[in-house]
DNA sequence: CTGTTAGCGCTTTCAT
DNA sequence: ATGAAAGCGCTAACAG
C-alpha cells in the first residue's frame, strides 16, 4: 500500500521524525523545512497510515454506536444524526446492532475496546452491571442515550421520560378520558418504568384509579401495537384512549382498531410517541409526544466529543432535551 | 492496555513466535507446547490486538457500508441485514452516510482504504467514474446494491428494476387505468432510468401513449410524494393511478390525495414500492412491489465475504432477487 | 531545531 | 518444532 512517511522523508531530505513533527505540529520545525516537507507531502499525495498511528496513540477516530435494532425510525434518525455530527469532526461510526442481546452487547464492547475506539454511544435499556463494570475498568468515554443515570456516573442524553408521559396522559385526561390504556415496552427497561410512573402520577393527580389490566407490555414496533390493540379491543368495557410508547406502536394500534371496526379518534383516541416523519403523514395525523430525535443524536455526539477532548477533567453530565405534545388528529374529546 | 503476546510467551516459557503460531495455526506446534500456550492464553484472558495485526496483515475485519441516508426504512432494514450477517462472520460494520454527496463518498472511500477495510457495500446511484477508478486502483472487494452493472466489472445485488416496474404498471393497466402517473426519483439514478423504462414499455405494450407530464422527479421520501401529489392533483384531467418509487412516496401521495379531498383508492389508485412494514399497516394497506429487502442485505454481505475469501479467483457476479406484487387496498379498478 | 533510536503488538522469515 | 530477529508505519523520548 503505497507511500509512507519514509518516502516523504527521503524525498525531502529530512528524517522521518521531522516529517511526523510537521504533520502533527508536535514540535517546532523551521519554516523552510516545514514548507519543503509539506510540498513533498502534497506532491506524493501522502496520507499517514491511521492504523500505525492507532497502534501507538491508542486512538482510532472511530466511535462505536450500539443500538438494539433499526426497526424503529427513531433509531435510524438518531444514528444518522450521530454519524453526520461525527463526520464533521472526522470520526467514523462503527455500527453495532445488539438485537437486545446482552451477550452480543458485551461482545461488541470488548471488540470496540480492542479496536481502540475513542468512545461509544449506547442506546440500550439501563446500563447493566456488566456494562458498568466494563466502563469503569476501561475508562472509555461513553454516553448513554434514552436513559437517565441517577447516580451521576455516566453521561446521558435523553428527554424527561417521566414528565413527557405525564404530559401525554394529562392531555388525554383533559380531553375527558378516564379509562386510558398504556401500550409500553417490557418493564425491564428503565425508560418504560419511568414512563409508566409518569402515567400513573397523572392518573393519580386527576383522581383516576390505576388499573393494571390496562397496561400492555410488548415492544416498540408496529406489530406490538397491533397485537396489544387486538387484545384490548376484544375486552368489554374498553378504554377510550391509548397512550403508546412509540408512533410505530400507535400505528399498529390504529390498524387494530380499524380491523376491529373502531374509528380513530371517534371511538378511540390513540397517542403516539417520538414524532417520526410518518406520524405527520399518517391519516389521521398522529397526536404524539415529540422527541427532538435528530438533536438528541447530535448532542450525544457532541457530549462524547467533549468527553474525549477533556479526558480526566470531564465531569459526566445528564442532558434532558425538551419534549412537546404535537396535536394532530388521532385524539379527540371523549364522546358523551 | 493490558496483556500482550509477550506476557503469554513469558508465562508459557516459549517465544512469542510460538504463541503466534498456535493462535493462528500458521505452523505446526507440538501438542504439549500448544496446550500449555492455550492454557496460559485462557488463564490470562489474552486477546490478540487486532490493530497490530491489521498493520501487518493489511486486513481489519471491518466492512464499510456506504449509504445515501437513512430516511427511508428500506435502507435501515438493508443495513441491519448486512450488519447481522457480517456479525455472524466476525466482521464489523463501518457505517458511512454520504448524503448523496460525491465528495463525501470519495472521502469515505479513501478513509476506508486507509483503515484497511476488507470490503465495502455501496448503495448509491450508479458507480461514477471516480469510484470505478478507485476500485480498479485499489482492488478492494466491493458489491453494489440496488444497481445492476451491465459491464460485468462489479458484483451487484438487486432486483430487476425494469421488470418490477413493468409488472407494477401492467397491474395498474389491467385494473383499467390508462392514465398513470410516475412518481420517481431523480433521473441521474440508473435505478430510476431502468424503472422508467419498465413503465414506458408496459404502457407501450398496452397501446397507451407515454406522457412526459405525468412523470415527477423527486426523492424517495414522504415529503417528495406529498409534494408531487399536491402538484398533480391541482391539474385538471388528473390520472386515475400513480406508480411510486417507494412506499414512503406512496404514503406522501396518499396524504396529498387526502388533503385534496380525493379518496384512495376510490378516486385514485396508489402503488408503492419496497413493501416496508408500514405498507402493510397503513390504511388502506398499500399495494406495492415487494423487494426482499432483508435478503438483499444478507446476500450483499455474503457476496462480499465470498469475494474476500476467493480474492483474485473471484468472478464478479450480478444477482437479481425476485420481486412480487403485493395486493392490498390502495389500488382498485378504475371507476366507470 | 533536527536526527537517531526505541518501541506500539503482532507476523513471519531465517536459522537452528 | 522452536527461537531470534526483522519489520508493518508511525510517534516520542533522547541526544545533540
Amino acid at each position: 500500500m503505497d507511500i509512507t512517511i519514509k518516502d516523504v522523508a527521503l524525498k525531502a531530505n529530512v528524517s522521518i521524525a521531522t516529517v511526523s513533527r510537521v504533520l502533527n505540529q508536535s514540535k517546532p520545525v523551521s519554516k523552510a523545512v516545514r514548507e519543503r516537507v509539506l510540498e513533498v507531502v502534497e506532491e506524493l499525495g501522502f496520507n499517514p497510515n491511521p492504523v500505525a498511528r492507532t497502534l501507538i496513540m491508542k486512538e482510532s477516530r472511530l466511535i462505536g454506536v450500539l443500538i438494539p435494532g433499526i426497526e424503529n425510525m427513531f433509531i435510524s434518525i438518531f444514528v444518522q444524526a450521530i454519524e453526520e455530527e461525527l463526520f464533521k469532526h472526522n470520526y467514523t461510526t462503527l455500527l453495532c446492532n445488539t438485537n437486545r442481546d446482552l451477550d452480543v452487547e458485551l461482545h461488541y464492547l470488548k471488540l470496540l475496546k480492542e479496536k481502540y475506539v475513542d468512545g461509544v454511544v449506547l442506546l440500550t435499556s439501563a446500563p447493566k452491571p456488566k456494562q458498568i463494570q466494563f466502563f469503569e475498568n476501561h475508562a472509555v468515554p461513553v454516553v448513554f442515550a434514552s436513559h437517565t443515570d441517577q447516580e451521576g456516573r455516566f453521561s446521558c442524553i435523553n428527554i424527561d421520560d417521566y414528565q413527557a408521559t405525564y404530559d401525554a396522559t394529562r392531555y388525554l385526561i383533559q380531553l375527558g378520558h378516564r379509562k386510558i390504556a398504556f401500550f409500553g415496552g417490557p418493564r425491564v427497561y428503565v425508560q418504560i418504568v419511568r414512563r409508566l410512573a409518569g402515567y400513573k402520577q397523572a392518573l393519580a393527580d386527576y383522581g383516576i384509579e390505576y388499573d393494571e389490566k390496562l397496561i400492555y407490555e410488548q415492544d416498540y414496533d408496529i406489530e406490538s401495537g397491533y397485537e396489544s390493540g387486538m387484545k384490548l379491543f376484544r375486552q368489554e368495557d374498553r378504554p377510550t384512549a391509548i397512550c403508546c410508547v412509540s408512533d410505530m406502536v400507535a400505528i399498529g394500534a390504529i390498524r387494530a382498531a380499524d380491523d376491529s371496526g373502531l374509528r380513530v379518534p371517534e371511538d378511540i383516541s390513540v397517542m403516539g410517541f417520538d414524532d417520526i416523519p410518518i406520524a405527520k403523514a399518517y391519516r389521521p395525523g398522529i397526536t404524539t409526544v415529540r422527541q427532538p430525535v435528530y438533536e438528541l443524536g447530535v448532542q450525544a455526539a457532541q457530549m462524547l466529543l467533549k468527553q474525549i477532548r477533556e479526558k480526566e477533567d470531564y465531569v459526566p453530565e445528564v442532558k434532558l432535551l425538551p419534549h412537546e405534545i404535537i396535536v394532530r388528529g388521532s385524539c379527540m374529546t371523549v364522546k358523551g
